[in-house]
DNA sequence: CCGCGTAGAAGTGCATGCAATTCGGGCGCG
DNA sequence: CGCGCCCGAATTGCATGCACTTCTACGCGG
């Protein structure tokens, strides 16, 4: 009667939501990089279930959009573009004022208390593995989305939160999250005092901040898999990517 | 060439994909009603596939918040909260401010008359069922987001606008939907004329509204199964959900 | 007449088995 | 020496089977 944790809804109750954890976690600590395969025996094995199950739960991930299914293929943890982290990051700004908004001044005491721990945790951790502070600066986004009580808030923000970090290992250079600390203990600080449009603002620039700060190179090629990017100019017929989007539309 | 919409990543290219689509399909337009069943092997039988695959189906689906798992329960088309449905509609008319900011003056000729068909479609429905004029307007929006070619954007947008829709067919009664046709319009012209701010205004004005007029009634209660109302009352062991919102929370 | 317990039916949770497809390497050919 | 082909191993796609849980309706006692 132990970990019965709470009523999650979906995938939670059973393996399947151990095994999804897990394998969140291993990803958004660098612990499985991008692009590394999880074969469902493999999977099946190390965690004492069946393929069945570890089917199901790579079935998940592929909706958060942690891993890529491929039909017929072995499942890999996701890769993905430079563009797309840039969305990611442009939909978590707006999750996140969200986020802020809602929580501006109607924090309790116990939960200021819970966040000042969390940064101080994240303070303690400055020293250790760059992988550490990332989940922990990530977590903090997420404990403030739990915060507003919104189970939909929380899923989205999570997901997408769980992407930037997947990004974040793809795409920066190992670099400072010291200033990053300090913006969270910022937003504290304007939770508290409970200014809406200034909580707003500061969470828009911390995570703006971050973003550029990760995203310098619009380069995506990392000597990774190059036959991967050739893949698009391989396939000739059907191509709908080719004529969709005409060099206009995605300019922005 | 119609239906062939994209290389989607999760669940699309075979059978679990099309019972996905057919049921979210089904849900939106309220041929199945929050609450109603989903056991297993029906759906297995109705679409000629083992429970194996309807029961994936059945995980992804839960994993949009359009159905609701229970442990060793028979899945439901979700009941979402009316709370839930306000943070729904907060979080989808940020995503959508999003969409068309990246759209405004992007648009392509071709994409004009698409969307100019999509509306006329709207209106020729005008005098059909409810749930198909809901549809379509849902649909829209997704149209809308297809066009950023943000494979993210569209699938958040996607996911929010269908759990929207899922809302409405519950709180809402059966009304005009008249003017949001002509907000559409609206749009549709803002976006060719490329005022991002106008147009960011415009659809959150749209939305807002919309949202308002549906959700009216503050009173989630709808003479559905007030047995499951109730729930919440009769397990007074491990309350989680009662201590932890004592109403400063979610005031907002 | 109504509540209550209980047994059968219905349904889910999960593992295993088999067919189909992809992967990887060795062999033959140019 | 390089390149393509082909065959076995690895892996996925899916159905089925069995154990366990929940639902339902019947019968019994009050």
């Amino acid at each position: 009667m132990a970990p019965r944790s709470a009523g999650k809804n979906a995938e939670s109750s059973d393996k399947v939501g151990v095994i999804c954890r897990a394998l969140r976690r291993a990803i958004i600590e660098q612990a499985l990089e991008p692009g590394a395969k999880l074969p469902e025996d493999s999977l099946g094995e190390r965690f004492g279930v069946s393929r069945t199950i570890a089917r199901h739960a790579l079935g998940q991930l592929a909706a958060e959009g942690l891993v890529e299914l491929r039909r017929n293929r072995i499942a890999v943890v996701a890769t993905p573009s430079w563009q797309e982290a840039r969305d990611a990051f442009d939909i978590r700004i707006q999750l996140e004022r969200l986020v802020v908004r809602q929580l501006a001044g109607k924090l309790s005491k116990s939960q200021v208390a819970t966040l000042n721990a969390h940064v101080d945790a994240e303070d303690a951790a400055r020293g250790g593995k760059d992988a550490v502070s990332i989940r922990l600066a990530t977590e903090f986004h997420i404990l403030l989305a739990h915060m507003t009580s919104s189970p939909i808030l929380v899923r989205y923000v999570s997901e997408v939160a769980y992407r930037c970090c997947l990004t974040l290992s793809l795409y920066s250079r190992p670099h400072s999250t010291e200033c990053a600390i300090n913006e969270h203990r910022a937003i504290i600080a304007a939770l508290v005092k409970g200014d809406e449009d200034k909580v707003m603002g500061l969470m828009h620039t911390h995570l703006d901040s971050v973003a550029n700060r990760a995203l310098v190179t619009p380069a995506p090629q990392r000597g990774r898999d190059l036959l991967d990017i050739l893949a698009p100019y391989a396939e000739e017929g059907e191509s709908e990517r080719v004529v969709k989007l005409p060099k206009v539309v995605r300019a922005r």
